[in-house]
DNA sequence: CAGCATCCTAAGTGATACTG
DNA sequence: CAGTATCACTTAGGATGCTG
């Protein structure tokens, strides 16, 4: 999904919430964290496929727009935990509601699972 | 939004609904076929900056995973109308939350609307 | 009017190797 | 371990012109 800098890019309040969850991967991610506080490589494992440049863009941007929190610890060999902020912990019943829908609604997608 | 033909491409149901109703523009224009049966052109009009080529394709692929019906009719000139089936309609309520959210909890993105 | 066909560019994504 | 850097590649997306 667009992710711009410009002053007024959305149109209304469902382009902006999807420049914020519509990246690939974002909503899995969020999922994720919200399950415990997985570390990077956790994360690598849970979404397969996934290139550590990707993670770490998809990371950042949702710790920019401020659903997700990164607690480095400083040990060595070093540690991060991402866990999610209350705006990120808000979404959590959203995805719930899109899990049911597909679940019920969309029985050819929902096949595809797994 | 990858839409893929293979047999099992999700993982779990976040990411198969995300390949149905996360593809660019396309919450907005369920929303708008919420609002009413908008023509292709009206469509066009009310997204801003969508090209014809570009407004089918997502049509057809909400057409083709049962959210939205093509109703054409048999005039000079032609007339279609797109509405929602009941899959579609179930999703509203949906996108209403996600646009709550976006207000409440995400101000930086809220303040680019418009 | 409601698209489709064609061409083209830009952005997104992956693979791999490397580093503090 | 948790990332960057670099390169190559795929795909999304826009512009334009045409048609039933």
């Amino acid at each position: 999904m667009k992710r711009t800098k410009e002053k007024c890019p959305y149109h209304c309040e469902i382009e902006a919430a999807f420049a914020v969850i519509g990246g690939k991967r974002k909503a899995r991610i969020i999922s994720h964290i919200g399950d415990g506080k997985p570390r990077f490589n956790q994360l690598r494992d849970i979404l397969e496929n996934v290139s550590p440049r990707m993670l770490a863009k998809q990371l950042r941007e949702l710790e920019e727009d401020g659903l997700v929190i990164r607690k480095m610890h400083r040990e060595i060999p070093p540690r991060v935990e991402y866990e999610l902020t209350k705006t990120g912990r808000a979404f959590i019943p959203i995805l719930d509601n899109i899990s049911d829908w597909v679940i019920e609604y969309c029985p050819d997608a929902a096949q595809k699972i797994e």
